[in-house]
DNA sequence: TGCAAAATGAAATATTCATTTCAAAAACGG
DNA sequence: CCGTTTTTGAAATGAATATTTCATTTTGCA
């Protein structure tokens, strides 16, 4: 019986690589030739059968299974999985991060590349900052309204019309505050405690939204802002908001993030919403 | 005997991508589905065996096979084999990323983080995907345009009033086209030649969208289309589109991808914009 | 509405593939 | 140089996969 690694195998290609690394010397003749080639062709070893393999490997067909074996995996099915998703396009943010940082020639990057990564930079603080459980608190008040009201001008108007189409989408009943100025303040004084306001402001900010939600705080309607900053006008101890930074390219901020956050909230809202009237 | 195409089926990537956009309206529904699961998903699709596709594409093995001989490919395997070309020689960042479990549970993730990170790879592939080249002949088109008129509904509003807002700031004049669908017909038919347009549409797509483009192209408008996948309705040959494809999370996708593409847009047309008119 | 053609899904079949087995060859140590 | 252990290759086995078949459903059209 050939003797086996007790170990877990490498899962990751470059665990893998540098397991071969390490153990070429000491493995028999014609292991190694495995060994050399699968360094030197991962894309055949993760697409192609053992027969093609092991043709162009000049090994036999066993020797590729012992390989695998030799090292840990169940067989060669197994350790071809690793070969075969070290080629695939994986989720990995963080890898996504450094990768970009090295890439740093700022003078001569496209736009797009600048502004993706911006957008992406931000997504990946607002999941660092935001503390799910204020979106949670946040969805749980808006989930006990009647009417949910949006108002958001300008930059934020676009959170304010995704929101909409978003809560209209799962059935919950949602209005956008719109018009002038003073209009939008009369609009915001009729809205009921029994229903809820979500106010987006980013700098500069306006003054209108300001006293929108200043109306509503005096009729004890619940608030949830969405805002840029803790220094926002409508930040007060005592209303939810959510805090999103757009990082930004010469002076000029993006809203991807801004937008991941508003369909969370959504989302959110929408679970709740959707247990409370089991009554279709 | 079910008709088989008597051409020799694409033998590359891109050829096949073009051979589905081109059929898919011809397909029947459910290798409409295998076209657009491919498309989106072409990774699966090259490494994966047709239990596992036919799964994710929500179909029955005997339609994966189907589709391939519709194309013309002796069966699955023939067309897998093409899939699997496509991403040999792909660079090596793709295998560095892999330190994550891929088998996540999405059970057990938070939402935001969910949300977040599909956000962050739909940038990440808007990034990969798009050709730098596209934006800039949009671009051009647009700073051409003496007014850019924005049409795009439902999901995509939030994308319409993002544009709007961005071209106002920089002192482009934009309309965005709203109101029913027979209205908005109407007003597209009355925009000219020296204007453009520019339509926003995602899957499920509305048939009004492509009513208004054709009104367009009729009238040789210049049309800008951002779509999530070339089997739009409105992708042809003729007009300018830009392709964003929004990572789902249960069936539910972001914008943040989108907004990115739509601010580099706009971006770039302003840059066009001062250049052309030093008259202030 | 009713008929014909097309599309579809479930199950049977055939093929391909990975794995195991075993005997022969090579390497090693005394 | 001989016996033992390890390595290796060819063939047998078993598992998984793709493909085909056929009955059923759906669609399109008169």
């Amino acid at each position: 019986m050939p003797k086996t690694e007790q170990t877990q195998p490498p899962r990751t290609y470059n665990e893998l690589k540098t397991w071969i690394q390490e153990h070429y010397d000491s493995l028999p003749k014609r292991l190694q030739s495995v060994a050399a080639f699968a360094l030197d062709n991962p894309d055949v070893v993760a697409l192609k059968t053992i027969a093609i393999i092991s043709e162009q490997a000049e090994v036999t067909d066993s020797t590729l299974v012992r390989f695998a074996k030799s090292i840990g995996y169940d067989g060669f099915t197994d350790m071809q999985s690793v070969f075969q998703e070290s080629m695939r396009y994986i989720p990995q943010p963080y890898a996504q991060r450094l990768n970009r940082l090295e890439t740093n020639t700022p003078a001569e990057q496209s736009v797009l590349s600048q502004f993706s990564q911006a957008a992406s930079n931000s997504i990946y603080k607002l999941e660092q900052q935001i503390d799910e459980k204020d979106i949670l608190k946040a969805s749980e008040l808006l989930s006990k309204a009647r009417t949910i009201y949006i108002a958001g001008a300008g930059r934020a108007l676009p959170v304010s019309t995704y929101l909409h189409y978003n809560f209209l989408k799962m059935g919950i009943q949602a209005v956008i505050i719109d018009g002038l100025s003073d209009t939008m303040t009369e609009k915001a004084k009729l809205i009921r405690k029994d229903e809820a306001l979500i106010a987006i402001t980013f700098s500069p900010y306006s003054a209108y939204t300001k006293e929108l939600v200043d109306a509503c705080l005096v009729n004890e309607v619940p608030v949830v802002a969405i805002t840029d900053s803790t220094l926002s006008p409508i930040s007060r101890s005592d209303d939810l908001h959510l805090e999103v930074v757009e990082e930004e390219v010469s002076g000029i901020r993006g809203l991807s993030a801004t937008m991941c956050l508003a369909l969370c909230l959504a989302v959110e809202t929408g679970k709740l919403t959707s247990k409370q009237t089991p009554k279709t």
